[in-house]
DNA sequence: CTCTTAATAT
DNA sequence: CATATTAAGA
């Protein structure tokens, strides 16, 4: 009953659609092996259905994983926000969320949504009291606001911030930030005295650097490095610094900080594999694994079904986000799979790695109230 | 006290 | 550069 021409066209745009996620989530193709297959698989399908129907009946759906139902075509087509194709403002974000619409999975990404919540700014110390030992009176940090982190600050969150401080952090954002940061903690006076200047002294060898907190837009920076540079698993820590052009920044922090995203990366299957499962190897891919990169977002707001809330992060990351896109990872094999499954050994004596929920850290309320939150508000920012 | 996360050691 | 270990902070 339909019109053909409809279908057709229809066809076309999830086709088109299609590619162009695949687009993205090739950069992820390790970590989304599975979903970059299906991906591909539709279009396939899709363009042979795109052949055929002309000459005949567009009844068969090979397409995708749809069942046999006569609608062939796109019953999930529907659910795909057209508005894409023009400009990628996103990434893959989109991506997971059309798989997972395809579902029409409940997974609740509660939890792992974002450990990233937890950074904040720049939290360099927690301040310490002026008073006490290295009096770091509001120094140099000022740069610009537009930078990423800022050295102390301690209060955070869109709550209030204090405008006391000369240096008003703004959110910043939109936009490129081309303009970075400086300065930040090298302060050495160097020779004079006079400064504020850290303590710099000879405490002989150990001396526990003060914390460096990644702030969102630190962190921001770095995911954005890490795209560029074709994922967490492919990017080196000094690329990734470079990349990020965030002085003061060390290779060790980096360094650091890519161990523990990697961390978190990898895949923590979920149990599914068990006995009787239920679902058999749908594309419910994102519910269970945890999401690669920088999808957090997407995650929070795909289980609504609102696009919307993203859309707030990528004013940064906009501007230079697609161009490089250079890499195409040479390894050969994708073989990562879905499996492995493993509970967390906690503290035995020694090593100890861990994998879990992330609880937020900065604001720590740690309490059940979380769920309520969630969407909407806070992440949005971040990427 | 536990857990996350950054620093440092290997 | 990757991992492992130690430790700070919450």
């Amino acid at each position: 009953m339909m019109n053909y021409t409809d279908n057709l066209q229809r066809c076309k745009e999830y086709c088109e659609a299609l590619e162009e996620e695949r687009k993205k989530i090739q950069v992820f193709h390790r970590e989304l092996p599975l979903c970059l297959q299906l991906v591909t698989q539709a279009i396939e399908a899709c363009k042979q259905q795109l052949s055929t129907t002309s000459t005949e009946n567009y009844g068969q759906s090979e397409c995708s994983e749809q069942t046999s139902s006569d609608g062939p075509v796109i019953e999930e087509y529907k659910f795909i926000p057209i508005k894409r194709t023009s400009s990628f403002d996103e990434e893959e974000q989109l991506s997971n969320k059309s798989k997972k619409n395809n579902v029409g999975n409940e997974e609740k990404s509660t939890k792992k949504s974002d450990w990233l919540k937890s950074v904040q700014l720049w939290n360099e110390s927690p301040d310490r009291s002026p008073d006490k030992d290295s009096p770091r009176k509001g120094v140099v940090e000022v740069k610009k606001n537009g930078g990423a982190f800022h050295p102390f600050t301690k209060e955070n969150k869109i709550s209030g911030i204090s405008p006391q401080t000369a240096t008003v952090r703004v959110s910043n954002s939109t936009a490129t930030s081309s303009t970075v940061e400086t300065a930040n903690a090298t302060t050495s006076t160097g020779g004079g005295g006079g400064g504020g200047g850290r303590k710099e002294e000879k405490e002989g060898q150990s001396q526990r650097k003060p914390r460096r907190c990644w702030s969102p837009e630190l962190h921001r920076r770095f995911l954005h490095a890490l795209q560029q540079l074709g994922g967490a698993h492919v990017a080196t820590p000094k690329q990734i610094r470079e990349l990020m052009k965030v002085d003061g920044l060390t290779n060790d922090e980096v360094k650091s900080h890519l161990q523990k995203y990697r961390l978190h990366t990898r895949r923590p299957s979920p149990a599914m594999a068990s006995t009787g499962n239920p679902h058999p190897p749908q594309f419910v891919v994102v519910g269970g694994i945890w999401v690669p990169p920088p999808e957090y977002a997407a995650v929070a707001a795909t289980t609504t079904g609102e696009t919307t809330t993203i859309a707030s992060g990528n004013g940064i990351y906009a501007p230079v986000a697609t161009p490089a896109l250079p890499v195409q990872k040479p390894s050969p094999s994708g073989s990562l799979t879905i499996s492995n499954n493993k509970q967390q050994q906690k503290q035995s004596h020694s090593s100890n790695s861990e994998e879990r929920s992330h609880s937020d850290n900065g604001v720590h309320s740690n309490s059940p109230a979380t769920s309520s939150s969630t969407h909407t508000t806070t992440a949005s920012p971040a990427f």
